[in-house]
Parts: structure tokens; sequence; C-alpha cells
DNA sequence: ACCGTTCCCGGAACCGTTCCCGATAACGCA
DNA sequence: TGCGTTATCGGGAACGGTTCCGGGAACGGT
């Protein structure tokens, strides 16, 4: 049942003119007369015409299409930020190509491979964890294809990129723990390759500094971005000789984990542990206790990133510099950490 | 900084052999002798040569890609679908272009013009709640472009559809809720036009009448899909004169409402209201208390919905008669509705 | 020695569109 | 009348591949 698409071939034999006078006419070029255009332009809409977008591309080298990777699309923090590049995306005539990477380097270079080849003008991406070497991703600017990072950048490239606050929402966090009077504070931080991990910890470790409290490196753990990861990192920190008074999660996955592995032992919050971690708020707020967190923009880094990304596309000339935006997180307190 | 992409005519050119010659090495083609077969390879491996798919899309027709529309990515029931649609695609060699309708009828037209125009080889789609009329995929199929359907199917239309039992599901839910001595039980259903929410309130009312309880036209009430939603009707169920002692939620989203709000007014689960809904099993076992449910196979149904569709793609006539695959749920009791 | 095959390869058309370069006719002006 | 200008359009190349058609050379068989 193919019926066969339109062409503007077929519109010009139909009107006995030639191609070039019905591509002009629809695209209200000067040099074609009123008369001509209003009759191609009723007979396209009357055989239902467009354009085909795959030849335009093929001259134009453009497809107006921009890819998007992230780890994991099922991740709220992802799903959310990609909401935010649709947002942008759509209302300036773009398309979004959504990507995951599954934390897999192969899977980000197979990605960019096919970003390349398909000609996608741009890129907006979180680095997966597992992705030391970015030379996919430098190979693609150098083909003029400009890409953008959010949440996980990286320094090794010379490009836009959006982030959060990170070592300043550790720093509240767990200021706010010790303020609440917690002595021994945990950090269950991301894997370590992620910038946003170190940012984290660092934030921890001064906020300690700052209110002289020891840092201790077993309360210090890493874990993957997974609920079991918390909860495998949580059994080991209670299991130590000296427990901590709180855990301070440094995903929202991870504190899922915290809590659940909390709750299991049978441990209370707050009032044994003290909980607080980065996380997505519709979902903590449902938990018993309510988690307290540092919430992030998400939707609005996806936002951010998608308008620097589409102005490196549409303006011909590399910037003079990039650009680096830095968002504020946000401390919300909940029962979790309120002892 | 461009750099131009290597074409067939530049190896063309350095080899001095026609593009034609090229291309048939480059495909194997028996009709090239292995000595220029091998340099024509081996220049295009030192030249990094990549097929430009634009130009094999414009001629063929085809795109190796598929769409995939969902209302909303953050949903965890269909990002996890998603994975599975990926899982099949990817190791088919497809790629996958993902939609949100944001259960807008507008959106979906959108997304099915533009999956026309591009020429993307075929649809996975879930329905929006809006979509009463869903003429936009019919001229898909006319076009030549299969589409199938699942989660919200619809009898509109005739293809391959993939679902869950939901009748099965919801009557096992209630019947559970029954036998566990509830004898006012509630059902917060979906909305209106989509075909799930029909096949589960007939679940549940045929599950009433079997253990002869009255069916009582105030407690049901369909809500949008939103947390808020379920939140708003059980604070309508709680208002009523004759309380539910039991309320049955038809989503994830809204039996997260629903959890809320019992506890917001201090309800206890299970024992003042017990609470069972379909529901995204990781989510729910975090609740407190943690909340029974039907869980479905949204990853399996992903896959074989893809699988369904490839094989469409990849048969040239249609076929004598479409298929709809109807996947079982699964029953897990928490605590919600232990009592 | 002649003819039919087979092996390899080049030329050109084609996919649908844009755009450069001309070409024609009408028109204005000296 | 002659010439430059303008308005309007057509022809064809180009984008990067695939594929049909055909053609030359080598080769084998009679």
């Amino acid at each position: 049942m193919k019926k066969v698409s339109i062409t503007i071939k077929e519109i010009a034999r139909q009107l006995d003119v030639s191609k070039s006078t019905v591509s002009r006419a629809l695209r209200d070029s000067s040099e074609i007369s009123e008369e001509t255009k209003k009759r191609v332009i009723n007979l396209a809409e009357k055989l239902n015409y467009y354009p085909n977008p795959i030849a335009i591309s093929l001259l134009k080298n453009r497809t107006q299409t921009i890819g998007v990777i992230v780890p994991d699309i099922a991740n709220r923090f992802y799903s959310s930020a990609i909401g935010g590049v649709e947002d942008i995306a759509y209302s300036r005539g773009y398309h979004t190509m959504i990507y995951q990477s599954h934390e897999l380097l192969e899977r980000e270079r197979s990605a960019s491979r096919h970003i390349a080849s398909r000609r996608v003008d741009g890129l907006v991406v979180a680095i997966s964890s597992q992705s030391t070497n970015i030379d996919h991703f430098v190979s693609l600017q150098e083909q003029g294809i400009p890409v953008v990072f959010f949440d996980r950048v990286s320094d090794a490239m010379q490009t836009h990129k959006v982030r959060v606050d990170d070592y300043k929402g550790a720093f509240e966090a767990t200021e706010h723990l010790i303020k609440r009077g917690c002595k021994r504070i945990a950090h269950i931080a991301g894997p370590k390759p992620v910038s946003i991990t170190r940012f984290r910890l660092e934030g921890y470790k001064d906020a300690l500094r700052k209110h002289n409290i020891d840092f201790q490196d077993e309360w210090v753990l890493h874990s993957e971005i997974t609920q079991q990861g918390g909860t495998e990192r949580t059994y080991q920190l209670m299991a130590l000789r000296e427990r901590p008074d709180a855990i301070f999660g440094a995903s929202d996955r991870i504190t899922m984990g915290i809590h659940w592995a909390l709750r299991q032992l049978g441990y209370r919050m707050p009032d044994d542990v003290a909980v607080i971690g980065f996380c997505d708020l519709a979902m903590s707020s449902l938990l018993d206790p309510p988690v307290s967190s540092v919430t992030q923009p998400s939707f609005e880094m996806g936002q951010q990133a998608t308008s620097l990304l589409l102005d490196l596309i549409e303006s011909k000339n590399t910037p003079v510099e990039f650009e680096t935006r830095v968002l504020q997180s946000n401390l919300v307190i909940n029962k979790s950490s309120m002892r």
C-alpha cells in the first residue's frame, strides 16, 4: 500500500514549469511572479506536498536535529533535563534525538559515530561515568558539530558547559548536618572519575574543616549511581566499629539505597542516623521519613545547555571564548535530618 | 574548523578508478578483483571513511531508524519500555528516535509528521490519553510506515499490539483486597478514553461481582496519570460519608498520590485503608508502608513490540493478519494491603 | 582463427532538492 | 531604433551514494 510521496518534480510536471520554478515559488522567492507562486502553492497544498528533509540534508549538510546523550533516561534527573532540552529545541524548530550511554564508554562512542554520520547538528551530553577519555567528543567538535556539556562536565575539552554548584550544595548539606548536632558524618560518593563526585567531596570536606571536625577516610565510600550501590555501602558504613551518625548521599539513587538499608537494619532516621542526599524532590517526600535533599534545577539545565548549543550551531564562526554556567542548587530540609 | 568529510569520490580520485568501482569494492561485490578491493578498503580505512547514511536514505527511502512515541519519558514504566525497544533495535542494527507526546494529541501529530517526512522506518507507540482520533497513525501505515501499539492500544486500527492483561491484573488486585477482608473498595481509575482504563475498571467490577459485593458509583473516580490527581481523588474519597476501607490505584503515579494523601490525612495503611496499585516495584518498596502492586513487564513489552515492528519493516508484504500479544502482570503483596 | 563467456570496470541515471548561470521577452530611455 | 535593465523562468550541476547497462580484454573451446 506504499503511496508514492509526491515531489517537486511532480508538481512541475502537472503545472508544466521547471522544478526550479516550483522550488523557488515554494520558498517565496522574489523572482517568481505572484501568479505562478499562487498556482504552485495551491497545487502543493492540494497534493499534500511536504519537502523531503533528507534531500535537503544531503545538500545542506544540516538536519535540524540535535542529539542528547545521557547515562540513563530512567533517571528522573535526566528525563527532566531532556524535557528542558526538548522545550528549547522544539521552540526553535529543531528535533531531538535521544541516546543512552548506560554509563558505558562504548555506547557513548557508538552514539557519537551515529551523530557524526547522520549529520546531527549538535550535541548536548552528560558524560558517562566510565568515560575518562572523551576523544570522540573532541572529534565531533573538530568535524564542526558543536558539543555542550551539562551536569557531568570535563575539563579536557574547551566548550560551553552547564553545571550545578555541586561544591556549594555539598557544603551546605554537610554544614546543615553539623548544625543539627551530627559529629560523625559519612559520605557515599559517586564514581571517582566523574567531575561532580570530586566537587561534592570537596564541599563535604571543606564543611567539616570549617567546623573543625576531623575528616575520616573510612567514612567516605565510592559507589555506582544505583540504589544497590547505596545499600551496600550503607551496610559497610554501619558495620564500622565507630558508626556514623549521619550519611550524606551523592545522588538520588544512592540516597534511596541508604534509606532502604537503614530501614532494613532497623535504624531510625533521623534519631540514629540523619540522612541527606542529592535527590529528586517528588520522590524523597514520599519516603518515610521524607528525605532532606539538595535539589537541582534539571529542567533548567537542559534548557540552558540547549540554548547555548543552538547559538553555537546558528553562528557560523566559533565564539571567542566558551562559557561555563553554574546554576544554584537548593537545600530542602525534611524529617530525615531534623533532630 | 570544519573538516570535510571524505567521500567515495575522493577515494576514487586518489586511486584513479571510478566511483562505481569504489562503491562495489566497499560492498564486497563479486565483480571486483580481489586486488582492487584490497586497495580500496585499505585506503578507505586509512582515510577513516564512513558512508553517508543520508545519501543512502535518499536513494533507498529507508533510514534504519525507528520512532517511539510515549506520553512521558520521565515515567518509569515508559523509560523502562524504551530500554526494551532500544535493546532489540540496537541488536538488529536500528537506531531509535524518541518522542514525547506529553499526553497531547497535537504533539503526537507533530511527531507523526516528522516521522513521515524523515522517512523513519517504523513506529512503536503508546497512545496519548487525549488521542481519541488516531488518523495520523493510520496515515503513516498507509504510507508504508508500519505502526505497532504497546500498552495503550486502540481498536480503531488494524496492526500488531502488545499489551498487558489489565483486566486480570485488576481482577486479582481487587480480589486480593476482598480476601483480606476489605468491604468498601474504591478505585481511582485513569483517564476515561484510554483503553487500559476500561480493562482495569472491568476487572475491578467483575471481582466485586464475583464476591457479591455491591458496586458503588461514587467509589470509582477518574484521574489524570499524576500524583496530584491521585491525591485529590483520595481527598474526595475519604470525604465521603461512607469511607472506603481500601483504595485500588490505576497507575504508579496515582498510587503515589493516594499514599501521600492518606499519610497526610493521618490514616494508617493498611489498618484504616488498604492500598494497592499498578506500580513501579523499585519505588513502591521504598514507601512506608511499602505498597502492594500489580507490576508490569515494561521492558519486555518494549522488546516484543519492537521485534514485531522490525519483522513488519523487513518483510516486504503486509502480513495476513495482525497479532495482539497479551503479557501477564504480576501481583506483589506488600504491607500496605496486608491486614 | 573465430566466437561466446567471463572478469572487471567505467559511464550515466537516479533519489529530491537548491542554486548558479543563462536565456528570453518586455520595457524604459536616449 | 538600439541598447541596457528588469522580471521571469529553464537547464543543469551538485550533494553522496547505488545500480543498470554496456564495453573492452582475456580466455577457452571448437
